[in-house]
DNA sequence: GCCCAGGCCAGTT
DNA sequence: AACTGGCATGGG
């Protein structure tokens, strides 16, 4: 599969104004998260796709001190408008705007959190996603292993994304809630191996094409309303609201970060759900998905899901991405 | 085979 | 309200 090649056409120069520190690496990049293709990450730069209305932008992002520069690259008729979208996204998704004071200061009372904050102090929550996007993200995490997740994300973003190579390297895109929202559940099930999930898809992508991301911003209670969504629980509910609408105190909890969080908080192995985010929203009152964050992120930085590029594996990334095989 | 994965729903107590 | 079985699929 030959991909669109996407040309530059902007550079954003974008102040971080948030208080203290900026930690650029893993704010970009989380030790946590699985292989997408939308991403790629070096020491010094990354690189995403980003869906900007009818157009699909690629960026890539590096910082100088406390300025984030992003090289956009485009193939459509790139306006003002995509611009200020962009510029908006992008600040918003990487948390350039945020203040971190306050959980910094419940997190230093806490001596579980403080490995994590001396390693990660800086580190934002990211999420190049929009709400449908991390949505969709959630619902292929329910109930199957990485491995699986990382199946299904593929064979999607195969069927229903776009190819995109801009400043040298090759990156899936995502599809819109339209593009996909007349895929029949038959399809998604037997030729995207999507399971039981295959039900629930065309409800999601319904519901964001029908809602926009500003009308669900301005909600009172986003959990709520996502959860009238067949196929949205608490746990992905959790997640759109802390990583798409950037709630500190939303935390998705699995049965994976429970684990987690049993062991640095609670000493012990694993423990009830209820237990975990007991103690998680006393220890860190309104900040408990920060928290969250913090912690699940330090326990991959040793041995990243998906780790960082080395600058001359670069070429086989882009071959192994224009090979896959849907 | 059997069990379990970075859950959710519908049907029962 | 709180519990339970079933749901798809693939890997250990």
């Amino acid at each position: 599969m030959t991909p669109r090649t996407l040309d530059h056409t902007d550079t954003l120069e974008l102040p971080v104004t948030g208080d203290g520190p900026f930690d650029a690496l893993h704010t970009f990049w989380k030790p946590s998260h699985y292989a997408t293709g939308l991403e790629a990450h070096t020491e010094q730069r990354s690189w995403r796709t980003f869906r900007v209305g009818d157009l699909v932008t690629g960026v890539r992002l590096r910082a100088e001190d406390r300025t984030v520069i992003a090289d956009v690259h485009t193939d459509g008729d790139y306006k003002p408008a995509h611009r200020e979208h962009l510029r908006r996204r992008i600040v918003a998704s990487y948390g350039l705007d945020e203040d971190q004071a306050a959980f910094t200061e419940l997190a230093a009372r806490v001596p579980a959190m403080r490995e994590a904050l001396t390693v990660l102090g800086g580190m934002r929550q990211s999420c190049p996603e929009d709400h449908f996007e991390i949505a969709v993200i959630a619902l292929l995490l329910q109930n199957v292993t990485i491995a699986r997740t990382t199946q299904m994300t593929r064979n999607l973003l195969v069927h229903y994304g776009r190819l995109v190579h801009f400043d040298g390297i090759t990156l899936r895109a995502w599809f819109t809630p339209d593009e996909i929202a007349q895929v029949p559940p038959e399809t998604l099930k037997e030729r995207d191996r999507l399971g039981f999930r295959a039900k629930s898809l065309p409800h999601y992508a319904a519901f964001f094409r029908d809602h926009s991301t500003e009308e669900l911003r301005a909600s009172d209670d986003l959990m709520a309303a996502v959860q009238e969504i067949k196929g949205v629980g608490p746990y992905t509910a959790a997640v759109i609201a802390s990583h798409a609408s950037r709630d500190p105190a939303a935390f998705g909890i699995d049965v994976w970060n429970r684990k987690i969080l049993a062991r640095r908080l609670l000493d012990t192995d694993d423990a009830a759900p209820d237990t975990v985010m007991t103690r998680l929203h006393t220890l860190f009152p309104g900040h408990a998905g920060t928290a969250g964050l913090y912690l699940v992120e330090n326990e991959f930085l040793q041995a990243p899901v998906a780790p960082l590029l080395a600058p001359d594996s670069v070429e086989a990334w882009n071959h192994a991405l224009e090979h896959a095989e849907p």
